[in-house]
DNA sequence: GTGGTCTAGACCACC
DNA sequence: GTGGTCTAGACCACA
């Protein structure tokens, strides 16, 4: 996994941010343990403190739980994923879709646009 | 305008998006005067001599160009801002496209939750 | 306000505790300005930080809320307080009425219990 | 049995009111012996002397009595046990009605929240 | 070893 | 001055 931040978002969120996105893009499964607070944070290049603080904003999110003394896991809640994941998806349209509208195109042009891209990764089907 | 930065790309490159977009979102109008260097510089925190080289990028591209006395203009070429969009457009698009399908979305399916949020927007229409 | 710590719950949820009462009860009016974080840390002898973190929480809560450089003040949703105050009160009664029946009361026991604890009160009405 | 101690009263009467509260609620029987201090003292975490003080304090409450060679037992009079029960209901009894008026409840309030309580109980008959 | 809490001290943006 | 964030380092309970 790679991390990297803007400076003009508190690292904590951006954390949580990626972690989240991590666990409904499925490169966290249901289950699964996460590494130690303090190996992440040494992976992450941040503070022990600041993971664990977006750690446990994930979970009072549900998206993952902490068991004393084994560590960190990611929820099973295969609902909850999913309502994040369209959760996220639709901010991410939303984000898009007032880019473009901002650059003048309209939704069918849009919708065009993305069906030109489409048919572009045919040609280049591995990447 | 605001200026911000991420940590993981050049600054330079950064403000030549920046201001790139700018011009074909119709921010910068076509043939308007740029502060001076050191003026924007000053605004968006940076060095006079990367904004410097920003700008060079830019007349590059021919999106701006100067005049020996007079500073520097943004181009009245609208053909080329329109290529210009539809570069940036299809750039976005892209990204946009991979990040849905990152998230397992197919094309149908980010073409409804455009359409949606489209119609939320439509129910509020003072946003 | 006195502040006193257990040793069995953290120090921040028992911060939040204790001025949630305080808020409920009305030793902190609606709207009335609370000291800044590191007043308020020196006078329970507590972290800043720890401090912090508890009014974070009371925030999420909505019983607080902060401003950039002003300060925080005490919600002024005086619905939500009273939400809060019978949320409270409910807790305590449940509480009492376990503790009473482990002692092998039972309700109408109690009431009469309070009721006679009551009329000793007028014997003493400044206490 | 669970030893917590808070730390703004002394050891040694937290230790006297938890033991009392376990004779009168009838987790340690009339009649059985205790432990031995230095047991009890381990178990509770305390120093053999304190938890020695508060034995010789229960013991002029006449709540135990000890035996030269064999031990130290709860008493078997079941008068000043209940007469002791009583007084402990009254205490807290008073302490709740304190609290529930500084939230601003008066007596028949705090009357109709113990039945709603009790109700909730009937409701959830495995708790 | 794990998560969790706490302290101390620093820096930042805002006004 | 305010709130907010981050780091560094310590200690604890648990098993």
């Amino acid at each position: 996994m790679e991390w990297t931040f803007k400076s003009d978002q508190p690292i904590y969120a951006q954390l949580v941010e990626q972690i989240r996105l991590a666990i409904v893009s499925g490169d966290f499964v249901p289950g699964a343990r996460l590494s130690s607070v303090r190996d992440m944070a040494t992976e992450a290049g941040v503070n022990p403190n600041t993971l664990q603080r977006a750690l446990q904003e994930l979970e009072r999110l549900g998206l993952v739980y902490s068991q004393r003394t084994a560590g960190r896991f990611v929820t099973e809640d295969t609902a909850l994923i999913a309502q994040e994941k369209k959760a996220i998806a639709s901010a991410r349209a939303e984000a898009f879709l007032q880019a473009m509208q901002k650059l003048g195109f309209d939704l069918e042009e849009i919708i065009t646009l993305l069906r030109e891209n489409k048919e572009e990764e045919h040609g280049d089907p591995d990447m």
